[in-house]
DNA sequence: TGTACATCAGTGAACGCGCGTTCACTGATGTAC
DNA sequence: TGTACATCAGTGAACGCGCGTTCACTGATGTAC
């Protein structure tokens, strides 16, 4: 890579940076202006189109390097405990707030954007939530008792999973910093979820011709 | 009554339907200005300040309709679901998703705001999230196997249920229209996973002791 | 009931401001010879 | 290696626009007598 491209990456990055920053701190990234993000980053607003064609184009950025990052937490994730063969629930949740709390603020805009801001952006925050759902519901399998599920009910449990964690994240980045009794009262409720889930699910398929309809 | 009060409630209304409009339309209401509002319900823009102290306020009372509305839904289910002494999940998704479609301006706007958007809005949010998880756990209580479980565990399994049907809204809500057999499958997966959910709950306190980490 | 005054929802002009985008530019870095 | 030209990341002035908010106003409705 020359001088001239790394410089140009060095930019790019500092205008990502920027914009998640503003992000957090400001009601959003829909509510955030390019000119705003130029001038955190310390440059003239022109030089913004030399890296994106305008704010959806950063805002699709922004989503793929939060998303690639947790990507790669998931895969070390499942090398770990295939390597194991054990599935901790307690033990994945604090993994998986460390990771929250490091990455905050790429979590915190995912949470936020997933249903608020520009269609472009929530769109891509839905595929990659699905691409989620589809990667633990393959994770899942290594489990007798799923494996015995058809694909449609491992999906729905996984989209239940997914969609439980996700609540933690948000109900955790909303908090105000320093409280860490709340936080861990949200930790333990999430935990017991997830352990609800999965109790129901080693009982799925022998009830489902008759299901829990009257309890 | 007076003339002029009732005329003022009118435009009071007429400006709360533009912001839920347009809030659909766009965005999302953060994005949303001032002038637009009162552009969409045909005033000069200074007569805002007649009715709201500003677009913060408003939101308020956007979220207050809306949820008013649902609160009253809620207690008219719980009369019926009482005098039936009976619980379907299949029907009770069905009514819900009725209210979900016939108030999906509102709704969307809930859903939306509830992550993104002002501070303000969010906390509001918030707030009727909690109270509707209160509500839910003390309805819960009907029933044998869930009275014999601590309170927190009660709040910890409506929490679940809460954060499953506002997830279902929410994917609903996100559907292009027309799209019916999506609708139906997203329907399908809701109720299995409260069938889920509930198959947990009534074995719940019976393997806490030594809970289903190893499953 | 009729009159004289008070209230106040909605008007319309005006303001200063930050916005996105255009354009021609500069000067450091890259490249071909 | 040295030179002459090309590339292109970042600059700075300028534009037209919609914004929130102020202010003095109008005229229909309300109220006291």
């Amino acid at each position: 890579m020359t001088v001239r491209e790394e410089r140009k990456q060095q930019t790019r990055q500092a205008l990502l940076e920027a914009a998640l920053t503003l992000a957090k701190a400001g009601g959003g990234f829909a509510s955030l202006s390019l000119r705003e993000v130029t001038r955190e980053a310390g440059l003239v607003p022109t030089a913004f189109y030399r890296h994106f064609r305008g704010m959806d184009e950063l805002g699709l950025a922004l989503v793929d390097d939060a998303c690639l990052t947790l990507r790669r937490l998931l895969r070390d994730a499942r090398m770990h405990s295939l390597g194991a063969f054990k599935f901790a629930i307690r033990d994945s949740i604090k993994v998986y707030l460390g990771f929250v709390r490091h990455h905050a603020v790429a979590f915190e805009f995912i949470t936020r954007e997933r249903s608020g801001g520009s269609t472009v952006v929530r769109e891509a925050i839905a595929r990659e939530i699905r691409y989620f759902v589809n990667e633990l519901a393959a994770d899942m399998r290594v489990f007798p008792v799923v494996r015995e599920l058809s694909s449609d009910d491992i999906e729905m449990i996984a989209d239940l999973v997914v969609t439980t964690v996700a609540n933690l994240a948000q109900d955790v980045l909303a908090l105000p910093p320093g409280q860490s009794r709340l936080e861990q009262d949200l930790e333990n409720r999430a935990i017991k979820q997830l352990r609800l889930i999965f109790l129901g699910t080693s009982l799925w398929r022998s009830q489902a011709a008759r299901p829990a309809e009257s309890s």
